[in-house]
DNA sequence: ACTCCTTGGATAGTTATACTGTCTTCGACG
DNA sequence: CGTCGAAGACAGTATAACTATCCAAGGAGT
């Protein structure tokens, strides 16, 4: 098909088709001659992908890169979620004073959940550490370790569920596509559905409460 | 204080807070003369919430200005809580086709969930539908509320959990501060934890699997 | 009283991100 | 065989969130 048929049966207008493929988000389609390019299937779907990425999950097209980049990933399915944890997590913003100590807390909380498998050098131990700093500064919450049980507990039920959900018969980037589409979109649709459960379940404690 | 004593205490440059005090974030200080304005505690205060919200939650200014607002709604500390969830979530993307199905479909999973205190115009059932609409486009997953049980219960937990350990001894705006932060700090941690308990679990199943 | 510094206030400029539009050439298809 | 659309290069736009400049004038230190 044509870049005009591959913009139509995905929504995505033909001068996006044309930033992503000169981004090189999309491969290059089938080159028959050097006017005429033959995009496929997999130039539909990996559109698709994208789209789902950046608008459900707001992955910035940097980190589409990064994610493209990590497919690559040699080695077992294991190592190639690894690096697209990497990709997928933000860049974590330099450190200020008081990092060293919320990185220990980091280190602590991940040691705590026995999650030994994460590596050392892992992006989300910063990025962990970097919120935990900012937050700190602010000073309502102290945030020590014991609060954020529940939510390492959450973490850990919603992980092993989405890991044993995924297909097992998908080839190694199948998994890869499974997994981040899982994330994102659970992520946003949790987000969602927590502010819904807190208007429920402010009810039961607020509804008469006129405080001032 | 004077403005540069504030910036120095919170860390925001003099142009970023005068910005703030034109998009009405920061109440005016308390004018002296012409010539000297004289700034508080509940500038530094705000200053710190409003930067927590914008690094860690990524609160968009226009959001810190809804929530500004929500904040002098009247009525109960539930119509106030109502007011500002509205506030923090995303304005909903222009409804596409099928958007009718997804919102009956939103609805079934918030009456399913017992949540009979979600208003029927919460901004968030668009935005739930919206989400779902989003991703049912993309073939590989027909999304069956089956598949949002397990989030809907998380959500359930997390909200009640909220809600329960907020501190009763604030008064209305303290509360608000504290549920605001509490959601908008603990969505990133989640999102942070969740991709580290995966790098771990993927490990049981995926450690020695080499597939193509 | 005399500088010199800083503030308040207005307005304009900057940066980053993610597109979107225009232009040109030229081959493909009817 | 003429015109329509594709490819490719490159410039332009939109938005968000600051950031910088300018100016007049009041205040602080001497």
């Amino acid at each position: 098909m044509r870049i005009s048929e591959l913009s139509e049966r995905t929504g995505v207008p033909v001068p996006t088709i044309k930033y992503y493929l000169r981004e090189g988000l999309l491969p290059e389609g089938d080159k028959r001659t050097p006017r005429l390019t033959e995009y496929d299937d997999r130039h539909v779907r990996r559109l698709g992908l994208l789209r789902v990425l950046r608008d459900v999950g707001d992955v910035p097209v940097e980190g589409l890169k990064r994610l493209v980049a990590a497919a690559e990933t040699r080695g077992t399915v294991h190592d190639l979620f690894a690096v697209a944890a990497d990709a997928l997590a933000p860049t974590p913003p330099a450190p200020g004073p008081g990092r060293a100590e919320t990185r220990a807390m980091a280190d602590a909380i991940i040691a705590h959940a026995g999650w030994d498998r994460v590596r050392e050098d892992s992006v989300d131990r910063d990025n962990l550490a970097a919120t935990l700093e900012m937050v700190g500064s602010f000073d309502t919450h102290p945030r020590d370790p014991a609060e954020i049980a529940p939510y390492v507990a959450m973490a850990d039920r919603l992980a092993r569920h989405e890991i044993a959900n995924l297909d097992d018969h998908k080839d190694r980037v199948g998994l890869l596509e499974e997994m981040i589409v899982g994330q994102v979109v659970f992520a946003s649709v949790l987000t969602t559905l927590r502010r819904l459960a807190e208007e429920h379940h402010s009810h039961e404690r607020f509804a008469e409460d006129q405080r001032d």
